[in-house]
DNA sequence: ATCCGGTACTTGAACGATCCAATCGTGCCT
DNA sequence: AGGCACGATTGGATCGTTCAAGTACCGGAT
């Protein structure tokens, strides 16, 4: 009550003024090394935080990022997200920033929500996820000259596939320590902030963070082609979904490349368990007009439908009267729970890291704002975003009992 | 740039002063109806919102309430987290607060983050979830005088089991609607604000909202007593933890209740299918010396060791020799989409309605803190948490093909 | 001796809201 | 008419920080 420390508290302690207690905080070269260890020591002692508040009021900048948390299954639903989450809340930390949530139902929803949280809490910026063609999300924002990142690219822009890590085999690091940057100083320097957000988005396209699914139902469909397995089929969505066309094309294009037809091995219906059972059920049963039999093997979109492709498997492959045919191959995606449970080999995405990612791409706006000479530097093994402002993560096959 | 809207644009633009619109805002009964109206007029315009960076600095309050975001399955976990997250946010929104989101693995570092989003971001209040029997954090934030709410009860205290809803009977309102109080005003009038946190905790308990996991364990024995079945088993976690202890009572207070003897009936294992499948085993396979066959169908602490249970369950049923035995049924805990995927049935925790209740018990301490006298009315049809400090929900029973 | 550039630090003025005490009607009662 | 109470409104001070400008000092070039 009577003593909130503040500043001047520090200052007073330390016999400087309270605007060298500030540069110990926030520019420390600028101090010189004796008194800014004794200014540091008065803080220590004194237990001294930045009120936020105060900070805020005079920048304008709040240290807070948001993030929608739908009702469920909105674009990546259930355990998911809260790995996506704990990935941002842990990935913001260290930098200072903190996650805010917020709801909406609806893009139009979503807007509004921008607002109130811009115009009360000055929110510094949003990531986004599922985002889809013809997002009014991002058109608002960029409008607005607001950061944000997207996890999930940027579906209007087609070409330009940059891909985040190297070479281009299937061995890939599994912990690829996106950011190891930002560790050093408590925060960044004092800059002159010109307030030309509409600058650092130029380009026309916001920097994003997806994960490769492509490569995932390829990766998928290769290994089963490698077990020995021809007639590989595919359960996936209904044509509409960007996502969704993404993961079939892996698959797609792993047939191609083995010279198998892909006429007669593929479903397309709602993501449901249900739906998925009717649909392998039906290409297992299919001997077309030349006596071709079914697929021996099933590429799902996703574990919901991988989970009904393996009851139908199970069936199909104990049915026919007690002699037990080769067993049928599922693979599903996302890596869920269930998957786990019923042990589903199945494509994992990179959750943590793509959260890093996120979190380094909208740091990167917010505190490097104007720094354009510093994108120059290539590669320089500092990590996987280096300097660039997209980044597509390969997903990882975690192989089971399944496929 | 220019023109930020502050509350001193809105005053000139509606001939009033400052404070008036303050007043407008936080305190309307004190304005002229007609002013009122036309300052609303001149916010609405202007598109006005106030700066929380500045209310914040001159009141203390951020209107930010802080939940834990742990790294997986710790306590709550995967779904169950993130539907408890969007619950929370939901709630929260219309009161005028916000979720915030913070990590922290082990309770000292959990406490070390509690200093920083106190000191530096003057957090009004925290949910804590997982809590235990021993847990420091209560008792740090108790001593501090924080607000805060638990999802858990409190385990120290064992006595006063006090029920949120009405009768004790198994119909239950599936849409309870929590706490439709709120909705009223946009803001609660200004208090004096005396600063007397610990007042507000006083009595020794802490507020809390909880699961009633023992009403959820009985409801689903006592639905396979009815459907015929004798010997219930269950599988539960270890001895230790008060969660698994409570999900046990229930099973077993049913089982007494209906006169059968519990032993040879139970099994203690970790949370893992694979354990939960060889409990399973273990159970149905047993034939005491008295020639009494195993359990006819299973109860589960939760969905994990019932989906292990399920597949010792198909085994059993169909291994005898051709002959399909009688099918063993199984009910598992949390209704995870785990169970909803392969049809389990399942107790559901009801998140949502839990959330809200965290959300108005801790808005009831941060906005109507010293309200003392209000706690006397008893239970006038307000909803729930009409005047409680505790409120322990019921579960559902979502009954799914497995039993 | 004067001027200069730079470093190290200090001082006053904002940011935008709320709180406090004082003021200004306005109606009512005596 | 005067006094009083009450409701509505006002100006000034304040929260804790950063920004912009200013002071003091030192070594070296003019």
């Amino acid at each position: 009550m009577a003593g909130r420390v503040t500043i001047a508290t520090v200052a007073h302690h330390a016999r400087v003024s309270r605007q060298t207690v500030s540069n110990v905080i926030n520019a420390p070269q600028l101090v010189r090394p004796e008194t800014r260890e004794r200014v540091r020591a008065a803080i220590e002692v004194l237990g001294y935080r930045v009120s936020q508040a105060a900070r805020q009021m005079r920048t304008g900048r709040s240290r807070l990022i948001a993030v929608r948390i739908g009702p469920a299954g909105d674009g990546i639903n259930g355990s998911v997200l809260d790995r996506f989450l704990h990935g941002l809340t842990e990935a913001a930390a260290p930098a200072g920033y903190r996650v805010v949530l917020y709801t909406a139902t609806g893009d139009d929803a979503e807007i509004a929500a921008y607002e109130e949280l811009l115009g009360a809490h000055d929110l510094d910026g949003f990531v986004l996820t599922g985002t889809h063609p013809g997002d009014a999300r991002t058109d608002w924002l960029a409008r607005r000259g607001v950061p944000f990142v997207t996890f999930g690219r940027n579906w209007e822009a087609q070409p330009e596939p940059v891909f985040g890590g190297g070479e281009h085999s299937p061995t890939q690091h599994s912990k690829a320590q996106p950011e190891p940057a930002f560790g050093g100083g408590e925060h960044s320097p004092t800059l002159n902030r010109e307030a030309q957000p509409e600058a650092v988005l130029g380009g026309g396209e916001h920097p994003w963070v997806d994960v490769d699914g492509a490569w995932g139902t390829r990766a998928a469909t290769e290994r089963l082609l490698a077990a020995g397995h021809r007639r590989v089929g595919f359960i996936g969505w209904p044509p509409g979904s960007a996502v969704g066309e993404d993961r079939r094309e892996g698959w797609a294009a792993a047939l191609r490349a083995a010279g198998v037809d892909l006429s007669g091995l593929e479903r397309r219906v709602d993501d449901r368990v249900a739906e998925g059972e009717r649909a392998a059920v039906d290409l297992l049963g299919t001997v077309d007009l030349l006596g071709t039999a079914g697929p021996s093997a099933l590429v799902c979109a996703s574990d919901s439908l991988a989970l009904g492709a393996l009851r139908a498997a199970t069936a199909h492959g104990t049915a026919p009267g007690g002699i037990a045919s080769p067993r049928i191959a599922v693979i599903g995606f996302d890596d869920t729970p269930v998957a786990q449970a019923v042990g589903l080999t199945s494509v994992s995405q990179p959750l943590t890291e793509a959260a890093a990612g996120c979190v380094a791409l909208l740091i990167r706006l917010l505190d490097g704002g104007d720094h354009d000479g510093d994108l120059d530097r290539e590669g320089e093994g500092e990590g996987d975003s280096g300097g660039r402002r997209h980044l597509l993560l390969r997903p990882r096959l975690v192989v089971r009992d399944s496929g």
